[in-house]
DNA sequence: TCTGGGGTCCTAACGCAA
DNA sequence: TCTGTTGCGTTAGGACCC
């Protein structure tokens, strides 16, 4: 309930009231909900109108992410000061690797207690910690150690659960098979299906048979987990594989022009994220939710990297162009993957042009004059002096604008 | 009566090139 | 020059996580 605890922080006459933070129009969902609100049924992924049904007394707040990334970073500065490694896996909840730790800090229970010590004192949120000798058990660890919201209400955690080596598997076995990562909806049919109801089962279960119906990696990786044996390391400063936004509209959409204005929107905060994060983009996806909640998406890679809004609008138009709207648009993606790190990108103006498919000399000189403010912003006049020239120069053998030779420009 | 937004990872099909 | 194999990148879709 992160975002609901930060919420409390700042809002404390709140605390101890049913409260949800998530999108309360008819569209929303649920993002987080207090333990009081969970007493009457409300969790995470519940549609908000179903949420008001069942408490309609819950206040809804709608979610301030970047309130809650200042907290999550004073949180982490915590994890931080007893090892460097740790791997962030979401706003409120990271695995850290304290192996080389223990003989300046102490136990894992005893660093364990004091990083909730820390993170209380540092932020005045309470968290939970689980211990063991990997990440996974980890993980199932600190689930056993939060409290329990159920509707005879709240029971306490311990804070802290340990799962001691040896006896990992007298904690793993008993537990139902969908605890398991990696194990959802879908997967849990399955495993029904087969007879498997605990991680026990899993276990002791036949390795082909399950291999045939969930496929080689999924099967392996699950009968791997259930021997409690996780070999993953803990890995600190992931860089993100991709960059998105997505919205859902209030009412559908069906004209093409309403949709472009979205996608150009949507597309200019994905290119601004990607420059803030020093990253260009190879592949920009789009993606479509019709009102029958039907999902396509499409995608098209280029050999230069993006970064650019007109660019990756450039590269959508087509897509866009190519999908039928009428059924009705529910929701609209722009996503881009194969992120390019800066030094591997063929020149500052091609991390801001993008690429130089620009047919016509105003397509040309907006992308261009756009990219120079960006350069200007970022690196100063200085960068400019070189840059501006760029606009004038003509390839005499090509009807497009700029050198034909990419390393000249 | 409904079903968000941020992601990761995996798979299958297919085209191209060595 | 033709054919078959293999490997790889791209594209679309889907399961899953918080």
């Amino acid at each position: 309930m992160f975002y609901v605890a930060v919420e409390l922080r700042r809002n404390p006459h709140l605390v101890g009231k049913p409260v949800v933070v998530g999108g309360d129009g008819s569209r929303g969902v649920v993002a987080a909900a207090s333990y009081e609100a969970r007493r009457f049924g409300v969790f995470s992924a519940m549609s908000s109108s179903q949420a008001k049904r069942l408490c309609p007394q819950a206040i809804f707040l709608p979610g301030d992410h970047d309130h809650y990334s200042d907290v999550s970073a004073d949180v982490f500065q915590v994890f931080n000061e007893f090892t460097p490694l740790v791997e962030g896996l979401s706003l409120d909840e990271a695995f850290l690797d304290v192996s080389g730790s223990l003989r300046l800090f102490g136990s894992g229970s005893t660093i364990a207690h004091e990083v909730r010590r820390r993170v209380a004192e540092a932020t005045q949120l309470t968290c939970s910690v689980g211990i063991a000798p990997n990440k996974f058990l980890a993980k199932l660890a600190s689930v056993v150690a939060k409290p329990k919201a159920s509707r005879q209400g709240v029971v306490a955690g311990h804070g802290v659960y340990e799962v001691v080596p040896t006896r990992e598997l007298e904690f793993l076995h008993p537990l139902d098979v969908d605890a398991l990562w990696g194990v959802g909806p879908v997967t849990l049919k399955k495993l029904h299906g087969l007879g498997i109801k605990t991680v026990g089962d899993l276990a002791a279960f036949d390795l082909t048979v399950l291999v045939a119906v969930l496929g080689d990696s999924q099967g392996r990786h699950l009968a791997t987990l259930a021997q409690g044996v996780d070999n993953r390391d803990v890995e600190p400063d992931r860089d993100a594989k991709s960059i998105g936004h997505e919205e859902t509209f209030s009412s559908d959409i069906t004209e093409y022009e309403n949709a472009h204005d979205h996608l150009v929107r949507l597309a200019d905060s994905v290119a601004t994220r990607c420059r803030n994060s020093g990253v260009g983009a190879r592949t920009i996806s789009l993606k479509i939710k019709y009102a029958d909640f039907q999902l396509v998406t499409r995608s098209t890679s280029v050999e230069m990297p993006v970064s650019t809004a007109p660019a990756m609008v450039r590269l959508l138009e087509p897509l866009l162009r190519s999908i039928d709207l009428k059924a009705g648009v529910r929701l609209l993606g722009v996503s881009a993957r194969n992120l390019v790190a800066p030094e591997q990108q063929m020149s500052l103006f091609d991390t801001f042009i993008g690429d130089d498919s620009a047919n016509t000399l105003d397509e040309a000189w907006s992308t261009t004059t756009s990219a120079i403010d960006e350069i200007r912003d970022r690196f100063g006049d200085s960068a400019i002096k070189s840059a501006s020239t760029l606009g004038q120069e003509r390839d005499p053998s090509s009807s497009k604008w700029g050198p034909s030779d990419p390393k000249s420009r």
